[in-house]
DNA sequence: ACAATAATTTAGTCTTACCTAAATTTTATT
DNA sequence: AATAAAATTTAGGTAAGACTAAATTATTGT
């Protein structure tokens, strides 16, 4: 006894929003990969959400989507929820930074307003998740970075590990008895060109790290 | 740009439980009624309850539908999340308790059993919710009441009030203002045959209450 | 520049959960 | 017990959002 489920307009929006950050359009390939339904299913709903009124996406037949100015509000709306949702899960029920992910993605589509703000409120507006990403202001605007900008690992750097965009749980933990959180103070050695690992140090550990993993670490240098 | 919404199978479950409590079967126009949907949609749904694997409710044609022991399981476990989410917003988020109730309603499908956990955990694992309703077990049974029967308002009466069962924000907000509220000390004088109304004592306040009131509230005497 | 390959869209199908209207069964009244 | 009224079910329709397979358009390598 399942019932259907479908996905919700707020999850292609995310997911769009996530995959157009460098400017770049989305795919239809990439965004039915994330949202794990075929590619004719999207190109189908995001024919859509162009026709809508408002238009929450632009879209040109074979050349991807954007996100609209209202569809942009609409992704930053459930990404701030998601992110508060992950920092307010972690300060006030004890879950690792492992945990929250899977919890908020249920909890970021059903959440008020007035929920929002409470838990804001109560955290005294963070500025970043425990991931170190970066929590959508109220007024839905992501805030600019004024720090030295972000940069992923690179050899011979030392600094102050800002954020780790991983979403796979058994990496995460990994990482965390690697010492590397935000948060803590890095030096990155030696990069094998051979092999493409780098070495870094946390503490007193050190580990070899690879390309999948240390572009996913991002460092405000020192 | 509105997405189709549909009745999830614990909302059926859950209603069917609440209008079977007085043992008799739940009519297909009252889960109608309470559903916003029409009669002939709840018939349809209801057969493939009865039909599924295992079934989740005994029906009968023309006679009405009440929960299986999985169908039971199932409505108790939304409640448990209900009630508890309730007395978790009240507790930790300065919810009041005529604004809990829309929040709980959504947010009771989609926590997870750790969720559930933590915040039952947290609050000391609560035998009750804002409104004096019994919050299921984290084994899914009703915990049997061991106190004297709850009885509806009477004449004549004194007791504490044990639970206030309205779903009305306004009606709720009127009777706290009242001092109508779970825990209070409560008397009961005069009734009125004549247009049903009772005079209560809460306090130092006297209000006369009509029975579409007195109906919700439940006193333990004393 | 031209195949070959990959990505995308179109067309058409399926399922689900609702709907309306008509038919049927149950309940209430005299 | 017969009939009227109310409740319920059946039958058939619709819309949404997924799917598959085939057609089309873009991209890539020589």
């Amino acid at each position: 006894m399942e019932q259907t489920l479908t996905i919700s307009i707020q999850d292609y929006l995310k997911h769009i929003y996530e995959l157009t950050d460098r400017g770049a359009p989305a795919s239809t390939n990439a965004l039915a990969e994330r949202l794990k339904i075929k590619p004719a299913s999207v190109t189908g709903m995001i024919q859509k959400l162009a026709a809508s009124n408002p238009p929450l996406v632009e879209y040109q037949k074979h050349q991807g989507v954007t996100l609209t100015k209202d569809g942009k509000k609409a992704a930053l709306e459930v990404i701030r929820h998601h992110r508060l949702l992950e920092a307010w899960l972690v300060q006030t029920l004890g879950y690792s930074w492992d945990e929250v992910h899977e919890e908020a993605e249920r909890l970021e589509h059903v959440i008020s307003e007035d929920f929002e703000r409470r838990i804001a409120a109560a955290m005294g507006h963070p500025l970043r998740d425990p991931h170190g990403e970066l929590i959508p202001t109220a007024d839905l605007k992501m805030p600019l970075d004024d720090s030295t900008p972000l940069s992923a690992l690179r050899p011979n750097q030392t600094g102050t590990i800002q954020c780790v965009k991983a979403a796979d749980d058994e990496l995460l933990r990994h990482l965390e008895s690697l010492g590397i959180t935000p948060g803590a103070s890095i030096e990155v050695k030696e990069y094998s060109s051979y092999d493409h690992n780098l070495t870094v140090k946390v503490g007193k550990k050190t580990s070899v790290l690879g390309l999948n993993i240390t572009s996913k670490i991002f460092v405000e240098e020192s």
